[in-house]
DNA sequence: CTTAATTCTTTACGCGCGTAAATTTTATGT
DNA sequence: ACATAAAATTTACGCGCGTAAAGAATTAAG
């Protein structure tokens, strides 16, 4: 490590006596030179520890080793985990991964794309808002750009979608609630930001008919992204109505359901499956906090490992020049038994 | 946007009818030219919707616009919020911000740093791993690149350092508890990751010597950032062999409170201030989620606003030349009264 | 040892822009 | 109107690297 101060491309290969123009492949791709020349550069990478100036570097590249991967709302734990996962794989793979987040605002979502074209990325992995997204910037970027859309699908867009089976979770964990107990009723937002929650209800609908009970949907007000506010407000609301019909909540998703939790709290009303219990809650999506909930939240789980891995996986075959058609990937969930339901 | 295929700013600066070098000064800064000028330009960027190459600005630029935000970990979400936060500030005031996280891992932030290096960032708001940090890394980058340190303090290291006053804190909230019921118990890590936990941890010392109140802390194992788990099963350690030795207990943070609250209800014990509760539970930190835990979560709240803008102000004018000696800056937190405590 | 296939070296150009210096144009004050 | 300051233009060079082409060196195969 003793950097005799290397400037440039040009320095560090006279010192590793290799040619500048072998070197820049080495950093290109390290596999595309001869063994025993690696050797030499990466003993001289030693001793000097040279980096290229990544911005020349990607001036004249066709295509860089950058990628973006770009969530609807980093504060929201689901997409934080998600993100992580899939940074990781990303730098795993050979790429420079870079994070965005839209903030839950459609303005932002488009200048993020805007940014992320002027820094020719790769491939993109894509969790678009949904139903507040703006449809054709994301179809033009998506045209210019190889890109992945994962978590919420919008129209056959991008190279491919990789997401949940919002049908199966909603199917299976409403299977699950009519088994142990009464069928439940459907908590939702009445004008929920993601298309999965219109999957979501019309999934609880045909799975009640299925097993031949009434449906009965409870939709609450509230815009933006703060959903356990909306969950709480409307919780509460729902309660002093009295417009459960039944003693089973099955909740659009976790933070709706985390706020649903936080009103009963509030109003003495015991969740569970116990005897002394009131109401049974759950949710959907095994959001990360739903462990710690009180009780503890039953809810269906995404498949966090395998979502990241396919969408992943997908766009770097993209990338290294597969053409397979638009496919959409859905990955079911698991059901995760807990206290509330 | 009848963009004709504007390929550089010398095809740009051609239609536009400014010179070129006029046109790159106007991208490095629109208020450095006449206003007539900055007018023309604008007009000819509406028709035909240019984007200066940020590889080839930034190759040559002393100082390039872009900024490096890097948190221990994201899906923390009060990291992810406060991060949140910076971006916005630093996209206001006319950076380019790119969004690190450490994931937790010391070899992972001493990466991104290598990474941020070859950014050539005009500065960078760092919040370090703590504990975990290896030290002489994060000195060395300092040196090479204006860095702000904010939330955890290690040594004085960078331009500054903006956080929360950890005594204030914890005096302030034990104050509030010894006011309004037992003095508290003191529930912690016994091996933080945060240096700002040893604070909390001499403040809660102090202030119950001069209230006259004999301290108890109650130390739990656990490594790693799963504080949530570590607070459970600590909690249900504690609780099991009677440890706590009052009625009062104290969390170093939020998210062992949250662990703690889940052991609680996990037992059957009643947490909260009503007539029929056992124990009462404050948190601190003000996380995004304690109002939505049950009980709800009696904390004491970073000032995420002003520790952000404090810590982007000093960023900001450090890089625009002022260069006052390093200081370290801890802002008072608020009281949250709520249910558990 | 010869031959062919790889791999490396040399040479050279260009990417898109920052930036400096000298010159010309435009704005400002009297 | 003039002198002066401020801003824009012209010209030119260089940043650090990608990349292409042609020739030399190395390796692998027979």
């Amino acid at each position: 490590m003793a950097d005799n101060k290397i400037r440039n491309m040009e320095e560090f290969a006279r010192v590793s006596g290799i040619s500048r123009p072998t070197v820049s492949k080495y950093f290109n791709d390290p596999e595309s030179v001869r063994a025993s020349t690696r050797a030499t550069i990466e003993s001289a990478l030693e001793l000097h520890d040279y980096r290229p100036n990544i911005y020349a570097m990607n001036q004249n590249r066709k295509l860089t080793k950058n990628l973006g991967v770009v969530v609807p709302l980093l504060t929201d734990p689901y997409f934080a985990e998600i993100a992580r996962n899939l940074e990781q794989r990303c730098i795993a793979a050979g790429y420079r991964p870079t994070l965005f987040s839209s903030h839950g605002d459609p303005a932002l979502e488009v200048e993020v794309l805007e940014t992320l074209r002027s820094l020719k990325p790769a491939g993109v992995l894509l969790a678009p808002l949904g139903r507040a997204s703006d449809q054709r910037a994301l179809e033009r970027f998506c045209e210019d750009v190889p890109t992945l859309i994962f978590d919420s699908s919008v129209d056959e867009i991008g190279l491919s979608f990789v997401g949940s089976d919002n049908y199966q979770f909603t199917s299976h964990i409403t299977d699950y609630l009519c088994r142990t107990g009464e069928a439940p009723c459907f908590f939702e937002m009445k004008t929920p930001a993601n298309p999965n929650a219109h999957r979501r209800r019309q999934s609880y609908l045909n799975a009640m008919k299925l097993y031949g009970h009434t449906p009965h949907v409870i939709s609450v007000e509230g815009e933006g992204w703060g959903f356990e506010e909306i969950g709480r407000l409307g919780g509460h609301d729902a309660l002093k109505e009295d417009r459960f019909s039944t003693n089973t909540i099955l909740c659009s998703n976790d933070r709706l359901a985390i706020g649903l939790l936080t009103a009963c709290y509030e109003r003495g009303i015991k969740v569970g499956r116990g005897e002394d219990c009131t109401i049974r809650v759950a949710g959907q999506d095994g959001h990360p906090h739903s462990r710690y909930t009180c009780p503890p939240l039953t809810t269906i789980s995404h498949d966090y490992d395998a979502v990241s891995q396919t969408a992943a996986d997908s766009l770097f075959s993209a990338i290294e020049g597969d053409v397979s058609p638009w496919k959409s990937t859905r990955l079911e969930g698991k059901l995760i038994l807990r206290d509330s339901a």
